[in-house]
RNA sequence: GCCGGGAUGGCGGAAUUGGUAGACGCAAGGGACUUAAAAUCCCUCGCUCUGUAUGGAGCAUGCCGGUUCAAGUCCGGCUCCCGGCACCA
């Protein structure tokens, strides 16, 4: 006898629908709340974890409403991507007619999870309305010289004829296909991130709503260092060799240098040397070897250039090296190496017989023994000439200044963030919207010329960039001087398109711009964002910098989109994440189809909190769909008695055995005692959503307010059971809607659910005139007694000693001292 | 290696500022109802020892130590697990 999910949830869906509930206004008296959620990628199905999220995010929506906040919430797709052109090649079907069914579904299973979207504002970003602007912001970055093109080596998988992004790698290889991944010269489109690496450092204070982990991965992914730029002049030659250190305080004691493998200056210092070509043959070994092996290449290897470099500050000649342990991409590419105090130093100068040479020493120096380890520690200065016997710490900055005063150097920031490679050789993405003309040169469409459509006569065969082939697209007139020109065919990154899409949701039908600057300063930032920690850096690094971009374009006039995120955790099972793979995957149609919506949602609030990981368990469930059932038959219960007596054992199908009649007069002590925990449950519910999202704690007290309600040994009078009845219904609401709405409807009410105001509690009920104090002996729980509320310490001594149990434990001891904790503890401490 | 996070019954998880560890749910066992099963309802349920009229004692929050009347919670030292970064000079 369990209650027809389908029907109901049905029924309320369509209401909802038809009576517009969950449409946001613009402006008004309320307060404004933005409550968002990582919009999907269009794969095909919902999954648990996408259930999960919005779970999360609805609840929270509603219990928002129900406190009458104005709120934005809104669902979008991030629609473009390479599944969808797979999917054309696979199947020769066009990728925009693919995606399209893929949002109709997983708009259809949202839609069944009885999320409160508001569809009006329905953002999908493969649409030529969004993508226009894209476009069009990126001629503006374009104008201020954040967009730029420029040649850069890319990893490239030879099986699928593409560029792939650097998140598309894994151990070097291709997600798709697996095959090991190539690095490939292109010309290529990047978004200048770095101008703004020191703002979104900064301003990662700013996001106190963010969870530490995540500030941290910002942090260290952006990776500032201070730290000096040296010129060591190479000896018998009129170049220099500029380096980056971060300590300058080890600069005495330098005993070689090492260039990385593609560093330019290492051909052009041994050209025409006898050592040419030996350095060559290793340079191209290390080149080809290196994207490939290098996580696992941990052997430190080099060569000897046969060339000398001389240290600005001792004169001293220093070999110079080619080595594979060096890195291209940060700092200069060539590093000073002190193997007194850098330990890869120090493996590689043990393994090439490089002298060591000490700057520093420990503050408990043991002198003359020889280092088995490079020392990194704070120390004394040693050999360092004037800077003898200070603190190594002071050495950094008085060196720097030196280093500055005699010109060898400056001091410079590194950071390792790298600009934001947004070029695809794809298809299915937002087309780059430049033109190349012999003439003018590279010119960006002119906004009367936006779009720049995709066009559709293009064949999807799987080798090369379909927009390439098609000539259609690819002729074209220069903007500037007519004449025949070429458009660019490259598309952007897919986190191009999520990067300001929550704008958007502001002014989703806004045709002027890319959204109006009033409307965005009315809903920004974001009050809470909810999605998986997997977007830690990439997605919320780009919004931040486009954030950041566009309020320096006029656009917008905040710094940071996102004020509170929460990252939840992976739905598991088994110990796994669910996966196909892995076959440990469990439907949400399934789910919907057997339990409903409502347990569905229950169940993965209740499991566990949001942030951590949600263990799935097909019983857990059972237990979510059972409550849900007993509050139903109760309802149903209550209905069908039609006169006040309570429902309390439904032993049978239909055979309500009312066991006790509800109490006449009113106001028994049962009936106070059950406002008591009404107002409890109230408190305990709504600062367990609003503090920490902790749905789990909510539910479970709301499943205690069932259990006291239908205690059978109180009795209470028609009128609190019903409150409290309606309470907990109103409670529910926002985790279990549909069944909730079904009820207040059975119970005689006309209005929505969603209408009614959240309950208040009143703090007045929550006192009690009794209360149970534990009492311990000598920090030993030994006993608990029930006192009157007002008693003072002394008068509950007394009970102790009056209390048998208790008093046998201090009886012929001596009571050394006593602590009482009001309402809660009294501890003996007792002595002998 | 560095940086985070975590470890509580058979399981998922609760525990205000240090104040009765194990809420709530699941599983398990017993019982009621039933021709039977399912469903539902009631009872028990951290471990060990002990006792049997009711009970009592000890041990328990990864490990070792400390602070405190009192520690899952604070401090010091470990172990293991998960995540991120990883030759960043």
């Amino acid at each position: 006898m369990s209650y027809d999910s389908k029907t109901i949830e049905q029924k309320w869906q369509k209401y909802w629908e038809e009576n517009n509930l969950f449409r946001s206004g613009e402006k008004s008296d309320k307060k404004k709340f933005y409550l968002l959620e990582m919009f999907p990628y269009p794969s095909g199905k919902l999954h648990m974890g996408h259930a999960r999220n919005y779970a999360i995010g609805d609840t929270l929506a509603r219990f928002l409403r129900m406190n009458d906040y104005n709120l934005l919430y809104p669902m979008g797709y991030d629609a473009f991507g390479l599944p969808a052109e797979n999917a054309a090649i696979k199947n020769k079907i066009n990728p925009e007619k693919w995606t399209d069914e893929c949002i109709n579904t997983m708009k259809e299973q949202q839609k069944k999870l009885g999320l409160s979207y508001d569809w009006n504002r329905l953002v999908v970003t493969a649409k030529p309305e969004y993508y226009k602007w894209n476009q069009w912001i990126f001629t503006k970055f374009f104008e201020k010289g954040l967009a730029f093109k420029k040649q850069a080596p890319t990893n490239f998988c030879p099986k699928d004829q593409t560029v792939l992004a650097n998140e598309q790698v894994i151990d070097g290889k291709c997600w798709r296909c697996q095959t090991e991944v190539e690095v490939k010269d292109l010309e290529q489109w990047f978004y200048k991130i770095t101008d703004y690496a020191e703002e979104l450092l900064k301003d990662i204070e700013k996001l106190t709503g963010w969870p530490e982990r995540v500030r941290i991965m910002q942090h260290n992914w952006i990776g500032k260092s201070d730290g000096l730029s040296v010129n060591f002049p190479v000896k018998n030659s009129d170049k220099n060799i500029e380096i980056f250190t971060t300590r300058p305080d080890t600069l005495f004691g330098v005993t070689f240098m090492t260039f990385a493998a593609e560093h330019p200056l290492v051909m052009e210092l041994v050209k025409g040397t006898e050592k040419e070509k030996e350095i060559k043959d290793f340079v191209n070994k290390i080149v080809i070897q290196k994207r490939i092996t290098r996580l696992e290449e941990k052997e430190k290897e080099g060569i000897f250039t046969g060339k000398y470099a001389i240290n600005p500050l001792t004169g001293d000649e220093i070999p110079i090296y080619v080595g594979n342990f060096v890195l291209m991409e940060y700092g200069t590419g060539a590093i000073m190496c002190v193997p007194a105090h850098d330990q890869r130093d120090f493996e590689f100068a043990k393994k090439y017989n490089i002298p060591i040479k000490e700057v520093i020493q420990p503050f408990d120096s043991a002198q003359g023994k020889p280092l088995s380890a490079a020392f990194v520690e704070e120390g004394t200065m040693v050999n360092s000439q004037q800077f003898n016997g200070i603190n190594s710490k002071d050495a950094i900055a008085k060196i720097s200044v030196y280093i500055e005063e005699k010109k060898f150097g400056k001091r410079v920031i590194h950071y390792k963030l790298r600009d934001w490679l947004i070029s695809r050789q794809r298809y299915w993405g937002t087309p780059i919207p430049i033109i190349y003309c012999e003439k003018c040169g590279t010119v960006p469409v002119p906004e009367k010329d936006l779009p720049v459509l995709l066009p559709k006569d293009v064949e999807f065969t799987g080798e090369g960039n379909p927009l390439s082939k098609s000539s259609s697209f690819v002729s074209c007139k220069c903007p500037k001087c007519n004449a025949p020109a070429r458009r660019e065919t490259d598309t952007m990154d897919t986190f191009v398109d999520s990067s300001w899409y929550f704008e958007r949701y502001c002014d989703p039908k806004q045709d002027k711009l890319p959204f109006s600057k009033e409307k965005v300063s009315y809903w920004m930032p974001v009050n809470q964002y909810i999605g998986g920690i997997e977007h830690a850096v990439l997605h919320l690094l780009y919004s931040r910098f486009y954030t950041k971009a566009l309020r320096d374009l006029g656009l917008l006039n905040y710094d940071e989109p996102f004020q509170n995120l929460l990252c939840q955790g992976m739905v598991v099972k088994d110990g796994f994440k669910m996966s196909k793979s892995k076959g440990n995957v469990v439907s949400v149609d399934d789910m919907i189809d057997k339990y409903g919506a409502d347990t569905a949602r229950l169940f993965i609030l209740f499991a566990s909190p949001p942030e951590r990981d949600l263990e799935w368990s097909d019983e857990g469930v059972l237990g979510c769909y059972r409550f849900v059932n007993k509050i139903w038959n109760l309802v149903q219960g209550i209905q069908q008695l039609k006169i006040k007596k309570p429902v309390l054992n439904l032993s049978k199908d239909e055979k309500l055995s009312a066991t006790e009649p509800f109490a006449d007069p009113p106001n028994t002590s049962g009936g106070k005692n059950l406002e008591r925990i009404r107002n409890l449950t109230i408190k305990k519910v709504t600062i367990d959503i609003q503090k920490e999202f902790h749905f789990n704690t909510a539910i479970a007290s709301i499943m205690e307010f069932y259990n006291e309600l239908t205690a059978k040994q109180s009795s209470v009078d028609y009128e609190t059971f019903k409150i409290s009845l309606e309470t907990l219904i109103i409670l529910l609401s926002p985790f279990a809607p549909h069944i909730c709405e079904e009820m207040w409807q059975v119970l005689g009410h006309n209005e929505s659910i969603i209408k009614q105001n959240w309950p208040k509690w009143d703090e007045e009920k929550l006192k009690q005139n009794e209360v149970t104090i534990a009492v311990q002996i000598n920090g030993k729980l030994r006993g608990q007694i029930d006192v009157n509320i007002g008693l003072s310490e002394q008068e509950i001594m007394e009970f102790v000693k009056s209390n048998e149990k208790i008093h046998k434990y201090i009886i012929n001891k001596k009571i050394i001292k006593t602590i009482y904790v009001p309402q809660k503890i009294l501890n003996i401490v007792v002595g002998g």
